[in-house]
DNA sequence: AAAGATTGAAATTTCAATCTTG
DNA sequence: CAAGATTGAAATTTCAATCTTT
């Protein structure tokens, strides 16, 4: 088991390692594919939750949700916004507040970007589905063998 | 199930979403206990794959075997000298080839942080071993729940 | 003073270009 | 020219400090 990741069987540090890679291979993976529509993860997940919530969000909470430190926030707004995905609007009621709107052309990256995400996401099932745990454990092992340098 | 992330069970977009979130909040955690011992997965990685080859391993090689670009590893190389746990050693028979050599204080760290890493999967393993397959979805939708926020 | 947001700097990773050796 | 490594710049995220409003 986990010849390929350079762990022995005694090694423990390697069941860890191994998800830890196999996650980092498949975000990877995800990153690229959504890169050819123009968006990231860290985007699509301010624009899921903007779409989630039904309402523009203050920045704060898109900060809980993506669990993230607000100054990203701030930051990943600018980088919506120059793209035209979203907007900020003010709260009447609290002038400290700022809400992320999204708009009509953010909607529609929104569900370019879900259909990236579901067919991802059916590579993944497909890959994994039809083996047991114990061979997962070993797949996931393996994705995160894919050797990759520039 | 998963209410807790805010998708509902027709977005398609939820289990990859979770299964990421879920990820990155194991590695968080994992970041955060090794930071405490001084080092990083990044640096920890690169001790392991010394310590496994037994010897010291050229800098592209050692790309090759964590996934990134070799100009990361020059600057991962430039760190983990400063902090002394490495230390770079030419090629005799090839003058362009530089290798990495784990130092004895980089081998007392990587046990350091080898030990922070079983105690980390013990965690995790309490955490989804009593579960089914279909609990452990939910638990890792959970799991990337927690609000991190500034 | 506390909450919401922003700014500027530091850390890490990738990309593009360069330098040295083969 | 190809391989190995490095350098400098760009992108993203976090931290610390600041600014505005409550």
């Amino acid at each position: 088991v986990n010849e390929k990741c350079g762990f022995t069987s005694e090694s423990n540090i390697s069941l860890l390692f191994s998800l830890l890679k196999a996650a980092q291979a498949v975000e990877t993976r995800v990153e690229i594919a959504l890169g050819e529509v123009g968006l990231s993860l860290a985007k699509l997940g301010v624009l899921n939750h903007l779409v989630q919530a039904g309402e523009p969000l203050p920045l704060g909470q898109i900060a809980g949700r993506i669990a993230c430190v607000k100054s990203n926030v701030t930051q990943l707004v600018d980088r919506l916004e120059a793209d035209g995905l979203v907007s900020r609007v003010s709260d009447p009621n609290d002038r400290r507040s700022i809400r992320a709107a999204i708009t009509e052309e953010g909607r529609r990256k929104y569900e370019a970007g879900a259909e990236v995400l579901r067919s991802q996401e059916a590579l993944l099932i497909e890959e994994i589905a039809p083996v047991d745990r114990a061979e997962v454990v070993k797949l996931l092992a393996n994705l995160g063998n894919e050797t990759v340098v520039q």
